[in-house]
DNA sequence: ACCTGAACACCGTTCAAGT
DNA sequence: ACCTGAACACCGTTCAAGT
């Protein structure tokens, strides 16, 4: 045995991503192993780490993919013929849809623990950082803020929507179906950016 | 060996829960291991399983005590001599000092994946409504909302502002320290506020 | 009755050895 | 140069056997 050389090293890293990308798919994380890997493409375990680094490098390349996958929808919402807020909302409607779709690649992005709490591959945050720019555009006409202000309203933004999703997904909010989470996808974004559009309330926290 | 009988069940269990918290706190799900939890409190593996059902059944048991450390803060929060507004700022801020505090023990609550996305045990949910519902009444205030729209409304708010926790803990957004963190946080909650209590915008989607 | 210790079927990762 | 296969140090879980 040895010296098949049956593919190429950018082949056989394709084969790898596309195995590890369907365990995920199908199982979870828990699905995925080197073992279950090397099954599926017909190579041992050994194999795996002439490619890569080591399952968490297969991992986060398999997340990077997931990330791409996630981009077109939300390009493609906040692209469409509507007001700033109608693609907003529709950007988080394509993200809660993309996330139930796709729940266990989805949370394979989010939920992937590096060791120590250390900061992801540059690759991974690249990702991450185009997915949030798509809404800055919209977010500056339905809100007239701007630089770091923009910024922080696209974070929250971003993440309050991730936060439905996430415990949507794991079903720790007792909702039933995706009409709810929809529903409370809206609800956040409506009411988020109608105070945000009603500017200079800052600090003011006696509104109540 | 054998018939020690050194700990009664329950004390047995408190020593499983204590070790197994430690474990979790210190090196996150990572660390923990039925091995690892025998070896800290002196016995063997095989204890661990007269006790409790598998390791799963243990990390749920720690997860409902950290939830049960994380009402304290927050109901402090809402509690406060402030305006319900002020009160709702400060119970998030409670909560996302809470995770930055017990980063590892606060993601297992979240993270910790069922097989295939069932539903938690009864006394998971049951502490995540008593969270939810702490925030209910300053929001009732805030908003004038009631009923189902109170609801959504806590729930959209508190999954908001998990969302932020989650992304900022787990470096996902480009946020340096806490202060930027809980800047976005006062973010999203005031300006989700400033929008609810501005009513009847609910799916007129032409406001920007 | 309580607890052990060995076993089973798994892991991720490495690396000498084969072609 | 490419890949294997066996090994190492781990897992979760079970359960016959000991006291």
């Amino acid at each position: 045995m040895a010296r098949r050389s049956e593919h190429t090293r950018e082949q056989l890293g394709e084969l790898i991503l596309g195995a590890a990308e369907q365990l995920i798919a199908e199982n979870g994380m828990a699905g995925l192993s080197a073992r279950a890997i090397a099954k599926a493409i017909g190579y041992t375990p050994g194999t795996i780490y002439l490619v890569f680094a080591n399952l968490d490098d297969v991992i986060l390349h398999v997340n990077a993919r997931t990330l791409d996958r996630l981009f077109a929808p939300i390009e493609k919402a906040v692209a469409g013929d509507d007001t700033p807020t109608g693609q907003l909302v529709r950007a988080a409607r394509a993200y809660v849809e993309f996330a139930r779709a796709h729940p266990n690649l989805w949370r394979a992005c989010f939920e992937h623990r590096l060791p120590s709490e250390q900061t992801g591959p540059d690759y991974i945050d690249m990702r991450i950082q185009r997915l949030i720019a798509l809404i800055m555009p919209p977010l500056a006409a339905a809100s007239r803020a701007e630089g770091a202000h923009l910024n922080a309203a696209a974070q929250a933004l971003w993440s309050g929507v991730h936060g439905i999703c996430i415990l949507s997904l794991t079903n720790k909010l007792h909702l039933v179906g995706g009409q709810a989470t929809e529903h409370l996808t809206d609800d956040l974004v409506i009411h988020y950016l109608t105070g945000l559009a009603a500017r200079g309330v800052g600090t003011s926290l006696g509104s109540g």
